[in-house]
RNA sequence: GGUGAGGUAGCUCAGAUGGCCAGAGCAUUGGUCUCAUAAUCCAAGGGUCGCGGGUUCGAUUCCCGCCCUCACCA
């Protein structure tokens, strides 16, 4: 813990594909206490991570908002670091796999893949759609499960019985976007060679200064099975790096998503000259250590597949995988429609991001077990304890000194209150401890029990009462008050910087860490020095407040929408047809639970199918009959559940049963809108 | 199905190489204080430590079986 190494900490790369929520947060300050208890441990240590850009599901939805991929994950680059600021999540630099160090980074890597003879050419046979020209990942197929039937499931697993199946399984597949039905066809892949790595990997991953040794044996069963070898191509069109002497070929994002770590920890270096490059902390010999900060369901990716692709390539492997559970939200899984998928954004617009981190903490050990955000034992437990204990104590403390004693601390003293100082202090290296093996739960619990024995003191001591009869005696009790508040602000402040700075400010001292802490001892304030001014460390949570977070949200989709595609040319805007409508007859699509097929007349001469996702808005077709509507009439013709549809009818609202068909007015069919 | 983790008070968790009436915080109830953000402090009630066997003088802690929950299965 002392030697002079620098420490790279990162936190897995979230997915440009979508905004940062409260599952995304307990990643992002877990991994921001640490890399703060480090800095307060006086160890030189960088904090880096980036975007993850690449992908089908970042390139289809691009299309489907109109928008470039490298301008639909540029979006989310700007409102992803601001969700992170705002949480007090500070990376030494945030960048994206889109890079042009990232391109260099995964072209170098695969060239040396390859010169040590680890990339294999194989063809596979793969579910590929004629009509959208691209081959499908498993959750692009939609289809009837062969397990229990249920309908429209993703390629890989029911999310009904929770049974995972290989896509050729399901039952009347279909393209998830177009509905066209797949056909197989065959490719050349390039695989990396895993299981010429098999053992150094188990030797690897059987450490437990490496891995939590609960994940390794689960990791056990790669190995009994035969590790297998790892695609990392996938063919074009396909949102990535083309593969250097390949044509048509991409670097699946898995391949290329870790090394940005290594792009980021390049960037870093040239912008802030901290270090030639990157090779400071990734080449084979680098005096560094690097750890990285997962969840769960990315274990194989980061024990498996990262370590062997970079001892392959001579650089240097991970030293520390340090893995978190998974968020539940009041006890079950993040959900939008119980409205509790709760945006980083939204938490943000509702409450201050100290109760969150506090939180966490309190709840937070070093196994994998998921943490639940149960609002009520947030609000209960963050007012209970930073707020009632730790927050009150300050506050009652520094107020009496501040306003019946001017302000003034008296010297160290040798009563009562020493003691109640050095117990205290003596508690900093349990804290210190817990924080190390990152049992936050267990340091915030020593941080508590610290803020009552202070409080127990107070309340003994009394010193309100004495302020008239014995005022240096209050004074003395206060200042030991003060003298454990100043180290509670210090043991606190991996977790909630931002009280913590409150508190040095309002104790006029300077930010204490644990590097002084170690060697600290009674007292600690600088009792010359005046006080700051009081005030309440942070408010308690009210009920409403609370619940307030959880309201049901739009889906995402319409989120996008609101946010807004880009600013577009007039020339852009001019390439849309609008025209009025009128519905000549709706019917059900069957088998669709929101798909009506309309028959409109656009003014020419025979009306046309145009398939509308407003079912559930319109239960009696029969009060559609009639209505003028507007139509985009120069849409691609597409084929939904089978049935073509030329054109779309607008419609306002989040969706669902709420949708409200655009009226045009009396104007006849055919009319221009414009 | 396979593998892994876990099942201790209403909630979140601690604990025991097997042995003093099984612990903490919160919640509940009663009391106290009034400096402080209706905060503090004191106290009480509350658990056959998942179920069934076994080993043992003694098991919640060890062994076997079972049930339940969660995760992973490229």
């Amino acid at each position: 813990m002392e030697e002079a190494m620098k420490t790279l900490v990162t936190s897995a790369l979230p997915y440009a594909n979508g905004p940062i929520h409260l599952g995304h947060m307990v990643e992002y300050v877990q991994t921001d206490i640490y890399v703060r208890f480090l800095r307060s441990c006086g160890e030189d240590v960088i904090y880096l991570c980036a975007d993850d850009t690449h992908g089908t599901p970042i390139e289809l939805n691009a299309a489907k908002q109109g928008v470039a991929p490298e301008q639909f994950v540029r979006r989310f680059y700007e409102e992803h670091q601001r969700d992170f600021a705002d949480f007090d999540v500070k990376f030494d630099h945030f960048w994206s796999t889109h890079s042009p160090e990232n391109r260099r980074y995964a072209e170098l890597i695969y060239s040396r893949l390859k010169e040590a003879g680890d990339i294999d050419r194989r063809e596979v046979e793969q579910a590929y759609c004629e009509k959208d020209g691209r081959f499908l990942p498993d959750r692009f197929i939609r289809g009837t499960c062969p397990n229990c039937k249920a309908t429209d499931q993703y390629g890989d697993v029911c999310e009904r019985c929770n049974k995972a199946y290989a896509a050729t399984e399901l039952i009347d597949p279909r393209c998830a976007t177009c509905g066209t039905p797949p056909v197989r066809r065959k490719s050349v892949h390039l695989f990396f060679r895993l299981s010429r790595h098999a053992d150094f990997l188990r030797e690897l991953i059987r450490r437990p200064e490496f891995l939590h040794p609960g994940l390794s044996a689960q990791l056990q069963q790669f190995f009994s099975k035969g590790l297998a070898d790892w695609d990392i191509s996938r063919d074009g069109p396909y949102f990535g790096f083309p593969i250097p002497g390949e044509e048509n070929k991409f670097f699946y994002v898995w391949l290329d998503a870790p090394i940005g770590y290594i792009a980021t920890t390049e960037k870093w270096a040239k912008e802030t000259g901290k270090a030639p490059d990157a090779l400071a902390f990734w080449a084979e010999d680098a005096q560094a250590r690097v750890l990285h900060f997962i969840g769960k369901d990315i274990v194989y990716f980061h024990a498996l597949f990262w370590p062997a692709v970079l001892r392959a390539a001579h650089l240097k492997r991970p030293d520390r995988i340090l893995v978190h559970g998974h968020l539940t939200v009041n006890g079950e899984k993040m959900s939008k429609t119980r409205g509790t998928f709760i945006t980083a954004r939204s938490y943000l617009d509702a409450l201050d991001p100290s109760y969150l981190r506090y939180f966490y903490a309190a709840n937070l050990g070093a196994g994998p077990e998921d943490l639940d955000l149960n609002l009520n034992e947030l609000r209960l437990r963050v007012n209970g304890e930073l707020v009632n204990n730790l927050g009150n104590l300050a506050n009652r403390t520094l107020s009496l000194i501040a306003g019946q004693l001017g302000g003034k601390l008296s010297p160290a003293g040798h009563g009562e209150g020493r003691t109640v100082v050095s117990d205290a202090l003596a508690r900093a290296a349990e804290v210190r401890g817990a924080y190390e093996r990152l049992e936050y739960r267990a340091a915030i619990k020593a941080i508590n029990e610290i803020g009552q024995a202070a409080n127990q003191f107070l309340t003994a001591k009394e010193p309100w009462k004495k302020l008239k009869a014995e005022p240096e005696a209050a004074r003395a009790d206060l200042s030991d008050a003060a003298e454990v508040v100043y180290l509670l602000a210090a043991l606190l402040e991996p977790v909630v910087p931002r009280l913590s700075a409150k508190l040095f400010a309002q104790l006029g001292a300077p930010a204490l860490g644990f590097a002084a802490l170690g060697k600290a001892s009674y007292p600690l304030l600088d009792r010359a020095l005046p006080l700051g001014a009081p005030s309440p460390l942070i408010a308690r949570l009210e009920e409403a407040q609370v619940s307030a977070i959880t309201k049901p949200q739009a889906p995402l989709e319409a989120k996008a929408a609101e946010a807004g595609p880009s600013e577009i040319e007039y020339a852009d805007f001019a390439k849309v047809a609008l025209k009025v409508g009128k519905v000549l007859a709706a019917e059900r699509v069957p088998k669709a639970d929101k798909l009506l097929k309309l028959s409109v007349d656009v003014g020419e001469g025979s009306p046309r199918t145009i398939v509308a996702g407003i079912a559930e808005a319109f239960p009696e077709t029969s009060k559609l009959v009639g209505r003028s509507v507007v139509v985009v009439a120069n849409l691609k013709p597409r084929a939904l559940r089978g049935v073509e549809s030329k054109g779309m009818v607008l419609a306002a609202g989040p969706g669902g049963k709420e949708l409200s068909l655009v009226d045009p007015g009396a104007m006849p069919p055919g009319t221009l809108v414009k």
